[in-house]
Order: C-alpha cells, then sequence, then structure tokens
DNA sequence: TATGAATGAGTGTTCATTCAT
DNA sequence: CATGAATGAACACTCATTCAT
C-alpha cells in the first residue's frame, strides 16, 4: 500500500522529469500527474531530491544486483561485461524515459554534500574494476590499471547512452554492447 | 581592457563554481571574488548562464583547435588521439578546477532550449569520429561503428576525468593517456 | 472564502497604493497591511500590476453598470446624467482613497501593451456619448459632436475630482452634480 | 551654448518618451538618441524626472503667459476662453508627440512629494477661475462655483485631448474649440 | 565640459515545504 | 493518511547615477 503510492509517485516523476527536466520540474506538476496532492509526495519523500535519488536507487540496484550475479558465476570477464552492457541497453531501449534521467540528472547539484546519487553511481565502476581484476587473475585478460580500466569502460558506456539520446537513435545501443566488448576484447587480451 | 574585466570574471567564476557548483553560485559571490560590483558582471555577461558557457567554451576551444591541427597532419590516428588525450589530460592536471566544472555542469539545464555547451561539447566526439573514420580509410585500423567508438572514447575520457576527480586522485590522469591509447590500439587494430 | 482573501488583498492595497502610490507600493507592503504572506498575494493575482487592474475594475463595473441601467430607463438625458454624477461623487465621499486611485494611477504604464486599466476606462465616456446621443435623438437636448461632448463631460468629471482631492476639498463634491448638469444643460438646451 | 545643449536633450527626450513612456525610457536611450552620453544629461538636469518636469515646464509656460496675456486684455470671458483653446488645441495639433506626453506622464509617480508639474499644472485651472471670476464681477457671465467650473473646463479639455489622442484623430480637435466655448457659452450666460 | 564604465541598492516573483483541517 | 492553501526565504537582474579620466 505504502510502497503503491511510493511507487505512483516515482512512475510520475519519470515522466514529468524526463520531458523538462528535474530543474524545471515542479513538484505540484508530480503531484497533478501522479493524482495526488503535494502534500502527499513529502508523506512518501522527505523532500524533491529524494524522488530523483530514489529514481537512481532503484535504477541501480538493478544493475548492481545483475553484476553481483555475475562476480559468482563461472565464465569470462569479458563475457560478463558483455552481459552487463547488453542488459543496460535493454534496459534504456525498455524505458527510454529513465535512461533519458540518468544520463542528464546524474550530476545534479545536492544542496547538502552528500550526494546519494553520486555516492550509489560510483559503485558501477567499482564494480567493474573488481571485475576485470578478477578477470586478470585468473589469467582471462592482461594486467592493466584496473580501475582507470574500469571508469573507461563504465565512462564508455554513458558516452554511447548519451549520444543515442541526444540523437534520438536509440537503434544505435543494439550493436553497442557487441562493438564495446569487441573494442575491450581486443584492447584486453593477453599479449 | 575589456577583455581584461571579462577575463577577471572568468577566473573568478571558475574559482566559485567549482566550489560550490554553478547552482549554488550567486551572482554577488563571484562579484566579490572578482573585485567588481554585481552590475559590472552584466555589463560583461548578458546572464549567469553565459559566463558558465564562456567558461566551456574557452576550453572546449582549445580542445577543437588542437584536434583540428591533428586532423590536417600526418600520422596515425592512435598517435593523434594519443596527443589529443595527453593535451586534455594535462590542461586538467594544470587547472583541475577547471576540469571540475565540465565534468560536473556539462549537464546544466538551460532555461531557454539552446544548450551552447552542449552545442560545443557535441563537436569533440564528433571530432573523434572523423578522426576514427580517416584512420580507418587509410587503413590504419579497423573498420567499425565509428561514431559509436568516438562517443565510446568521448565516454571514456570523461569517465576516468570523473573518477580522478571524484576520487581526488589527479595522478591517475598521468597513465591515463597512455593506458587508454593502449586500449584502443589493440581494441582497433587490423586483425 | 476564496474571494474573501481575494477582497482582503484589495481592501489592503486600496489603502497603502491611495497612500503611496502603486509605483512606490511594495508587495511586501500589501502582504503586512493585508495580514497574508507575500506568497499568498501570488496565490489570487498573478502579479502586482492585475491587483490595480481589479481594483478599477471594481470601481468602473459598478458606473457602468448603473448606466446601463440608465440606459434602459425612460427620462430626460441630463437627469440621467444628473444622477450619475450623483452616484459617482458619492462613491468618492464615501471612500476617497479609492478615489484618489483612480485620478492617480489611471494612467500607469503597463509592461505589456495591453493596459486593462484603459479598456475599461474607456467604456464610460462612451456610454456618456450614447446617453447624449440618443437624448438628442429624443430632442431632449440639441445636436452636438456628441463624442466631443462625451469626452468633455468624463474629462470635467474627473478634472473635478481631481482637483477635490488634490486640494483636500471633498465638500466641492456636494454641489458638482447640480452644478455640472446646470453647465450641460443650459449649454445642450433646444436652441 | 548651454541652453542649446539642454534644448536638445528635451527634443531627444520628447521624441523617446511620447514613444515608449517615461517609464520605459532608458537615460541611455535619451542620450543616444540626443547624440550625447549619459554623463552629459546630469550635467544639464540633476536627474531623469527632472527631465520629464522641463518637458512639462516649457509647454505650460507658454499657455500661463498666454492666460496672463489674455487676463491683462479687454473682452469678453468666453472669448478669452475660446482663444485659449484654440492656442493649446493648436500646439498639440502641431506636437502631438508633446501632446502626449501631457496627456499620459501627468501623474507619473515621483520619488519625493515635491512633483514640480502638479504644481505648474494646478495653475492652469487656477487661471481659469481666474478668468470666469472676473468675467462674472463683469457680468458677462453668470455667477457660479467658479473653482469648479474651472477645474471642470480644464477637466473637459484634457479629456478631448486624451481621447483625440488614444484614438489618433487629433482632427477632432478642430473643431473642439468651438464647440467647448459653445457649450460654457450656454452654460454660463447670464439667465 | 564630455565621457561611459562602474556601481550597488532595490524588488517582484517563485516554489519547496509545512501543517491545520 | 490525504489535502492544498499558506508560507517566506531566496535571488537574478536592472538602471539611474557617479566620477575618474
Amino acid at each position: 500500500m505504502k510502497e503503491d503510492k511510493r511507487e505512483r509517485i516515482r512512475q510520475a516523476s519519470i515522466k514529468v522529469i524526463s520531458k523538462k527536466g528535474f530543474y524545471n520540474t515542479r513538484a505540484d506538476q508530480i503531484a497533478e500527474e501522479a493524482g495526488v496532492a503535494v502534500g502527499t509526495i513529502y508523506n512518501y519523500f522527505s523532500n524533491k531530491e529524494e524522488i530523483l535519488e530514489y529514481i537512481f536507487e532503484v535504477e541501480l540496484k538493478k544493475r548492481l544486483a545483475f553484476l553481483e550475479e555475475l562476480e559468482n558465476k563461472e565464465g569470462h570477464v569479458l563475457d560478463k561485461i558483455h552481459l552487463f552492457l547488453q542488459k543496460h541497453f535493454n534496459e534504456i531501449i525498455k524505458d527510454p524515459k529513465v535512461g533519458e534521467i540518468l544520463v542528464k540528472e546524474k550530476q545534479f547539484p545536492h544542496r547538502n554534500n552528500l550526494n546519494a546519487i553520486l555516492g550509489y553511481l560510483k559503485l558501477i565502476p567499482e564494480k567493474l574494476t573488481l571485475l576485470l581484476e578478477n578477470g586478470a587473475k585468473k589469467g582471462q585478460i592482461r594486467k592493466c590499471n584496473y580501475k582507470l580500466i574500469g571508469s573507461s569502460l563504465f565512462g564508455a558506456i554513458q558516452g554511447v547512452v548519451e549520444v543515442a539520446i541526444q540523437n534520438n537513435e536509440l537503434a544505435i545501443l543494439n550493436e553497442a554492447a557487441d562493438e564495446l566488448t569487441d573494442l575491450f576484447f581486443n584492447g584486453l587480451k593477453i599479449k
């Protein structure tokens, strides 16, 4: 019941924020879209930023859970990365509105210095870094600066999504997983 | 004289914005830092956003000019990319405050839909894409989805800078140019 | 309830504006006088000018309604004008603050070119002109340039009120209806 | 020389203010129109309001001088008023821009309570009142409330001009002097 | 006397958040 | 738990005026 209302507000927020941007979205616009009163929003979120954080949280938890699953599985690191890319790009193709928010609002400046979004967001390249490190340990890829390459991979993913959304070419994402894996496969194979 | 004042305001803005974020920077804080009156700012910029745009403009023009130089030179595309990465990372090491702004404020939501910053920003991956395409034509690298790889490269660059700045580890940037070139070198070499 | 608050703001505005002039009246002064927060004003009026327009609207609608009543009644045109003058001057004697605003703020320059006040204000001389025209048709007064005489009458009314208010001699208004009717009666009688 | 520059600024001000209204006229727009620097304006006028006051002063002095001339002449009061009306309406037809300013800016709210314009403006109905009073003494017109009728006349004049300018029908002013004199002639003749 | 860059006080309006109902 | 009217702090920007040159 409680989660129901929270979810309704999240969905409404995604709709409005993806269209107007978080900065230009007013609390009452979210309320109207969600079919509740403004006050109700504040029964489920303590402030506007928290809604945005929640949107990121939901998406990022999905990715992190998937990455953790992958960590515990056997298999080649680059296959795992390939699976992750497929998963991520598919989610975005499925719900481009959320994708747009992930791309555009990631750096939204929080009033307090605790930026929950960046907190979550850091976990992804960290997981990727770990994946690479373990892959190298198992001799699946060459040694490298894992953190640096992990961050690059994470950045590359975002670069692709950014371009796809900016130019309204979601189709590009369909081949993106293959191309990127290919790039990193050759780039990281044992010499 | 006129450019002097404009430059002073730019410098002051970089200092304040990198510390507090553009959104949380007040016009009078910039004025104070620049040692001028608020009104003076508006003799040189027509609004606050224009200051941010100018900061990006200055930086991006440097990069674009460098990329154009590279385009017209002989040499292997990956050497060119290597040079560009060195140039970019060095600039950031030299002036991390600007780097911070480039990373954090890139997506700042503009009131009018004409986002001058994104306009400039799109040119970089476009140039990279062009570089890759020409390199492929000359047989220096394999064929690939140039736009996708160009965007990935651009994203990778940003991912690295983001992590470096977030974790306050500028040192990582010193090897970043080499590592990234290496990654793409293998990733894109003729099979 | 909603109209209550709007009315409270109107009353407060009359008080403050008549004292300091619209131009020198700050939104927070109105709010304070009305016993509400500044923001509340903007829940009932979309901007400061709209408050002034509303003050004129209320007053002018009273006059226009009265003039329309008169139009539909039988009787001599100059008796009708006499009644209108009495009505108008009485209203001003009853509430001189509003009178002061009507006189002083009538020409307030609006930012957009649509000056709602002038729109309303033009209707009064138009009605007077119509009254004169009909009176002439019925042979109650001589033929004349109705528009010109209508405007003169409207101007004369304002001239009288202006002087009465400027010199703080509201008493003059008591005889004004009679004197003016007398003037126009002789001035317009059939030769 | 000094008067030359002052006059140039007055002329420029008339041009700009009649177009945009005093409230919307910026000091630098006047300067540009006059072909001088902003600072120069302040060598000839101590502030912006003083320019407007000066415009009124010049016009009103012309009228007052004319009225004083008339006072000292022999003749019927209504002939004198006729002459005055002709003079006034002719001036407005000759230079409608000034007429527009006289009508629109008369009530401009001054920051200090000393409104020089209203000070001047009051003198006109006072002179008219005096004229009427003297006429009555000489038995040229009936007794009446001179102040009230003087103010009415002054108001009537303004009403006519206002309508003429609002509707862009300066032609109406050509017959206005005759019509108005006629009205007052009959309205004030000895019974 | 002319200039025009610099000044900074001044204010309408917004909108996230609250809380009495 | 839902409501939505009330709140009031916050801020970009303007523009008349100044004064060093």
